[in-house]
DNA sequence: GAGCACTGC
C-alpha cells in the first residue's frame, strides 16, 4: 500500500480539494485511486461532516474495493466502511466511507435530492461513461451550485479527457496521478487482415513459439468467433512438435459462460505452461486476468445501439475507439513489460478510430432516464436542456417523450403525471413499470410481477447455447416447459416461473428444464423487491404471493395481456392482411416479423393474431419482434386514437427550435393509410413460410 | 425458422 503512486500526491490532493468544490483526478490503472482517495479524505477530516460516497459502475467492484478498504483500515466491513448494491445494503449508522453502484446513488437521490448525508461524492471510473454516471455528472454539477461550499465532488477516471470534464465543471482543476503500468510495446499490422480469426491464430502461435513465457490475451467480438479461434488454437498447439516449446492451455472468456468457467482464468496455470485467453471486451474492464504479457487486439467490438426513429435495436460489430485500444494494450503491462499486437495499421488507429467510445447515453433509449429526471422536479432544470457532458440527440429525447406520453407517464404538455411518479419509484424500464401499475388496478398484479421480473432477467435466463442434444426452451415438441397457451412469450415466462415455484424452487428442476439457476434466483430477487415497492406504493394490502398458488387461469392471462397492452402502448404491431408480417404502430411504421424463437401460435388457417405487443425490436438478419404477446383490437383502439392526437411540440414544452420535425404528427396519424411498401422479396418469403407451416400442419 | 457485446436500479 505504501508504494501506491497516489500517496505521494496526498498533500497536493487535499490542498486542491480544500480550495475547490470539484476536482478531476486522472489516474491510470494501478494508481490506487479507487481505494486511497476515500482514505486520504477520511484522514483529513472529511468524514466529520458526512459520509464519503464512492460510486462504481459495477457491483463486484463496489464490493471488492469496499472490502479492501475495510481491511486496510482494520475495521469490520459494514461498519465504518460499507457498501450498497441492489439487493444488498451493508452499511450502518456508523458508516463513514460508502462504496455504491451509480444506479444505487441515483435511486437514493429520488428520496433525498440534496444527497445531504454525503460530504463528498466521488464518481469513480467516469471514463467508462455509463448512462448512470453521465446523469450523475449533471446532477452533482447542480448540487455543487446549490449546496454549501463544504460539499466536495471528485471525478476520477483513467483516461477521461480531463480538459473536457474540467470545462464542464467551470474550469475546475485537473490532477494527474501516474499509474503503475509497465511499458507496453505496440506493434501494428501492415494492413487489415482478411480474417482476423486466422490472423490472430498466426500471431498467437508465433508468440508461443518465439517469445518468452507470459500469457496471451486475445480480444474478439463474440462467442462465435471465440469458439472458432479456440478450436483452431487447440488443433494448432497439438500439432506442434512435442518438446519444441512449453505446454499451452486455452480458455474462452465471455459473458454467457457459466461463472465456474469464467473463474478458471483466475487460478494459476500449471508450471511451464502458457495460457491463451480468448475473450470479448469483458476482459477490457470487468475481469482482470493476471499474468498477461501479450495482447492481440482485433480492433473490433460488438455494440448494441438504439435507433430512436424506428425504435429498433441492433447489435453491430464496429471499430473500437482509441481509448478502448489503449485500455486493451494496458492489459499487457500489469505484471511486467509487455507487447500488444494490433491487427490493424497505425494509420487506421490514427485516422479512423474515434478518440473515445460513444457514451451509452447516445446509444440507448432514454425513456427511463427522462422519466427519472422529470420525477426529480428540478425547478431550475429543463429536461431538454439538461446539462449533459455529451448531450443526446434531440431526436432521442423527443422519442423518449413520445414513449412516456403514450403510457400516460407525462401529459400532453410534457408534465409528469401521478402515474409517471409512481412508475419512477420502480427500478424497471417504463413499459414494465406501467404494466405493473395497470395490473394492480386490473387484479393481476401477482402475474405481472412475475412476467416483469422474468423480462428484466431474460438474458441471464436463457440456457447456454443449445448443442443439438440439449433441450431448447422454445418450439420443441419434446420440451417439458409450458408453451404460453398460444398467447405468446410473456404468458410462457409466467408459466415457467409458476412451474419452478411449485417445485419450491428446486435447483434440479432448472437443470432438467434447461433454465439457468442463477437467472431464476435473480428473477425471484427482483420479484421480491418489486413486491415490496408495490406494497409501499399501494394503500391496500396486495395479493402478490406466488408461492403455493395454483396456476393462473385463462382469465388471469386475459387480464395480464390487457395490462401488457397498456404498458406496451409504444410497442404494438398490426398484422398485414394476407400474411404473417406485422407493421409497427408507433415510430415510423415498418415491416417486422415475430422472432422465430417465439411460442406465439397461429390459428387453424396459419394466421397469427391481428395485434401483438412486443418487448423489443431487434434487427439481426432481419427486423424481429422479440417476446411477443397477443392482444385484442378493442384494447388497441384507444391507444391508436391517442397517437392521432400527438403533438410533439407541446410534449417538449412549447415550440422548441431544436426540434426539426414538428410535422411528425401527420406522419404518425397515417396509421390507417395503405400498407407501407414491402419489397416483393420479403412478401414472397413470408408467403412461403406460411405455406410451409400449413403443409407441416396438414402432415400431423 | 434464428441467435445471445457488456453493465445496472
Amino acid at each position: 500500500m505504501a508504494n501506491l503512486p497516489i500517496l505521494q500526491f496526498e498533500e497536493k490532493i487535499v490542498e486542491t480539494v480544500e480550495k475547490n468544490s470539484v476536482v478531476v483526478i486522472i489516474g491510470e490503472t494501478g494508481s490506487g485511486k479507487s481505494t486511497q482517495l476515500s482514505q486520504i479524505l477520511h484522514r483529513h477530516g472529511y468524514t466529520k461532516s458526512g459520509v464519503i460516497a464512492i460510486t462504481q459502475p459495477r457491483r463486484v467492484a463496489a464490493v471488492s474495493v469496499a472490502r479492501r478498504v475495510a481491511q486496510e483500515l482494520d475495521v469490520t466491513l459494514g461498519e465504518d466502511v460499507g457498501y450498497a448494491i441492489r439487493f444488498e445494503d451493508r452499511t450502518s449508522s456508523k458508516t463513514r466511507i460508502k462504496y455504491l453502484t451509480d444506479g444505487v446513488l441515483l435511486r437514493e437521490s429520488l428520496s433525498n435530492p440534496m444527497l445531504d448525508d454525503y460530504s463528498v461524492i466521488i464518481l469513480d471510473e467516469a471514463h467508462e461513461r455509463s448512462l448512470n454516471t453521465d446523469i450523475l455528472l449533471g446532477l452533482v454539477k447542480r448540487l455543487v451550485r446549490i449546496r454549501a461550499s463544504n460539499f466536495k465532488v471528485l471525478i476520477t477516471s483513467a483516461t477521461l479527457d480531463g480538459e473536457k470534464v474540467s470545462e464542464f465543471f467551470s474550469g475546475c482543476p485537473v490532477l494527474n496521478v501516474p499509474g503503475k503500468l509497465y511499458p507496453v510495446e505496440i506493434l501494428y499490422s501492415k494492413e487489415r487482415p482478411v480474417s482476423y480469426i486466422e490472423s490472430s491464430l498466426k500471431v498467437a502461435i508465433d508468440i508461443h513459439v518465439r517469445e518468452p513465457e507470459g500469457d496471451i490475451l486475445i480480444f474478439m467480438t463474440g462467442q462465435d468467433d471465440i469458439e472458432k479461434l479456440v478450436s483452431k488454437l487447440e488443433e494448432k498447439v497439438r500439432s506442434l512438435a512435442e518438446g519444441s516449446c512449453m505446454d499451452a492451455i486455452i480458455y474462452p472468456l465471455h459473458g454467457s459462460l457459466p461463472p465456474e468457467m469464467q473463474v478458471r482464468v483466475f487460478s494459476p496455470p500449471p508450471p511451464n505452461c502458457r495460457r491463451f485467453i480468448v475473450a470479448t471486451n469483458i476482459a477490457e474492464t470487468s475481469l482482470t486476468v493476471d499474468g498477461v504479457v501479450y495482447v492481440i487486439d482485433s480492433g473490433y467490438v460488438k455494440q448494441r445501439q438504439y435507433n430512436p426513429s424506428s425504435g429498433m435495436y441492433s447489435l453491430d460489430v464496429i471499430q473500437i475507439s482509441k481509448v478502448q485500444a489503449n485500455q486493451r494494450a494496458g492489459r499487457a503491462g500489469r505484471t511486467r513489460p509487455g507487447k500488444c499486437y494490433r491487427l490493424y495499421p497505425l494509420a487506421v488507429y490514427r485516422d479512423d478510430f474515434l478518440d473515445a467510445t460513444i457514451p451509452e447515453i447516445q446509444r440507448t433509449s432514454l425513456a427511463g432516464s427522462v422519466l427519472y429526471l422529470k420525477s426529480l422536479d428540478l425547478p431550475d432544470i429543463d429536461i431538454l436542456k439538461f446539462d449533459f457532458l455529451d448531450a443526446p440527440s434531440s431526436e432521442s429525447l423527443e422519442d423518449a417523450l413520445k414513449q412516456l406520453y403514450f403510457i400516460d407517464a407525462i401529459d400532453e404538455n410534457g408534465a409528469i403525471t401521478r402515474i409517471g411518479r409512481t412508475m419512477s419509484e420502480l427500478p424497471l424500464e417504463p413499459s414494465l413499470s406501467r404494466t405493473l401499475i395497470e395490473a394492480n388496478e386490473n387484479g393481476c398484479l401477482s402475474q405481472a410481477l412475475t412476467v416483469v421480473a422474468m423480462l428484466s432477467a431474460e438474458t441471464t435466463l436463457l440456457p447456454t447455447r443449445s448443442k443439438p442434444s440439449d433441450k431448447k426452451r422454445k418450439h420443441d415438441d419434446d420440451s417439458n416447459l409450458p408453451n404460453g397457451s398460444g398467447f405468446g412469450d410473456h404468458i410462457q415466462l409466467l408459466q415457467i416461473f409458476e412451474s419452478w415455484d411449485r417445485t419450491n424452487y428446486d435447483p434440479t428442476w432448472c437443470k432438467e428444464n434447461g433454465m439457468q439457476m442463477r437467472g431464476m434466483v435473480f428473477v425471484k430477487d427482483v420479484r421480491r423487491q418489486l413486491c415490496q415497492i408495490m406494497q409501499k406504493i399501494s394503500k391496500d394490502r396486495l395479493e402478490v404471493g406466488a408461492h403455493g398458488r395454483k396456476s393462473s387461469s385463462r382469465d388471469d392471462y386475459r387480464k395480464l395481456r390487457k395490462a401488457l397492452c397498456v404498458g406496451n402502448a409504444n410497442q404494438i404491431a398490426e398484422r398485414m392482411l394476407r400474411h404473417n408480417g406485422y407493421r409497427t404502430l408507433s415510430f415510423q411504421s415498418q415491416l417486422v416479423q415475430v422472432h422465430p424463437s417465439s411460442v406465439l401460435s397461429a390459428d387453424n388457417d396459419g394466421m397469427l393474431p391481428n395485434y401483438v405487443v412486443y418487448h423489443e425490436l431487434i434487427s439481426t438478419t432481419r427486423p424481429f419482434m422479440r417476446n411477443v404477446c397477443a392482444v385484442e383490437m378493442s384494447w388497441v383502439a384507444p391507444i391508436k386514437r391517442k397517437m392521432e392526437k400527438l403533438n410533439v411540440r407541446k410534449l417538449s414544452g412549447g415550440p422548441a427550435p431544436s426540434f426539426k420535425k414538428p410535422e411528425e404528427k401527420t406522419e404518425l396519424s397515417k396509421n390507417d393509410a395503405e400498407t407501407p411498401a414491402v419489397s416483393e422479396n420479403v412478401e414472397s418469403r413470408i408467403e412461403a413460410a406460411r405455406e410451409r407451416f400449413l403443409a407441416r400442419k396438414g402432415q400431423k
